[in-house]
DNA sequence: GGAAGTCAAGTCTCG
DNA sequence: CGAGACTTGACTTCC
């Protein structure tokens, strides 16, 4: 078990999630963004392994426009030397990586054009992992999609575009329970037909659920993985008191992490916590866990 | 220097 | 029918 958290550190005084406007567009601002973002990015692993958090998620962000028309550049090749550094320092802490696209990356879409821009985008992210030599553990995680007026339809269309991925894509991507639409039941009914992964939202569980318990949920989601996968990743946060439903708690809440752990019990998981405060609840919440006997060191 | 408005991309829900 | 939400900031302009 490792614990973790999402693509940006609170304290650490950089972030590797520069961006610019595409008006803003020019090769030497472009240059300059991933160098920085890419030194940020190593500072944050090493302050990840400093304090034994061996699993994070990097972001979206890394490489601004990556799968934008506008950008012709060739940056894995300009930036292979720092790609290799990270991967080397991520393979030999043990850390485990997740990148998670954001909402505009929709494989079942009915618009062949919103389908063609997601698979570009997701080359983009397997192109990262694939540059700093990972294997097939690091994951992309997307959510099953858009309804469309008709889930049958738009699973259906979910199964023959995932098919259809490049290979450097369909290794790494798992799907993924959200809050409204697809339950951790819809996704492994997808899994079944198609073999991906399920990676399982305990907090989406809690606003959407096909009427299982958390541990039943969990335990179904968790078979979809293979060997060639790693453990099965969770994400996990809880509802922020006062907020819109599905709102992410702000600051973590111990006891309900703890009833976490011990209902995730037996399974040898992954947890990345998607808590506002980032890093200062992954360090409360490692603490939490340092007497569990899944947990990695 | 700080506040306000805006940002590549899609879809759904709510008011 | 427009705004807000999504894992959410961060950039840019305007004063």
């Amino acid at each position: 078990m490792r614990i973790g958290y999402p693509c940006v550190n609170i304290g650490i005084g950089c972030t590797s999630a520069r961006t610019f406007r595409l008006r803003s567009w020019s090769p030497e601002r472009f240059r300059s963004t991933v160098r920085e973002n890419l030194a940020c990015l190593s500072s944050t692993l090493q302050f990840n392994i400093d304090h034994e958090l061996l699993f994070f998620r990097i972001t979206s962000d890394l490489i601004p426009f990556a799968s934008h028309p506008v950008n012709e550049i060739d940056w894995e090749g300009e930036f292979s030397g720092s790609f290799t550094e990270i991967g080397d320092l991520i393979r030999e802490s043990g850390m485990r990586i997740s990148m998670h696209p954001d909402q505009f990356t929709l494989i079942n879409s009915p618009d062949g054009g919103v389908t063609a821009r997601s698979i570009a985008e997701l080359a983009y992210h397997a192109a990262v992992l694939d540059a700093m030599n990972l294997d097939t553990r690091a994951k992309i995680q997307v959510h099953a999609g858009g309804v469309y007026g008709d889930k049958a339809s738009a699973m259906d269309r979910f199964l023959d575009r995932y098919r259809d991925l490049p290979a450097e894509i369909r290794r790494r991507l798992v799907v993924e329970n959200d809050d409204r639409l697809y339950t951790a039941a819809d996704c492994c009914a997808l899994s079944r037909s198609c073999g991906v992964p399920v990676l399982f939202d305990t907090f989406h569980h809690e606003c959407n659920s096909s009427g299982e318990e958390m541990p039943e949920a969990l335990a179904i989601c968790a078979e979809t993985w293979g060997r060639s996968d790693g453990i099965p990743m969770v994400d996990y946060s809880s509802q922020e008191p006062g907020a819109r439903k599905g709102a992410h708690i702000h600051a973590i809440d111990l006891a309900h992490f703890r009833a976490f752990l011990a209902a995730s019990r037996p399974h040898d998981i992954d947890i990345m916590l998607e808590i506002k405060d980032k890093e200062k609840s992954a360090l409360l919440a490692r603490a939490e866990a340092a007497a569990d006997p899944r947990l990695a060191r």
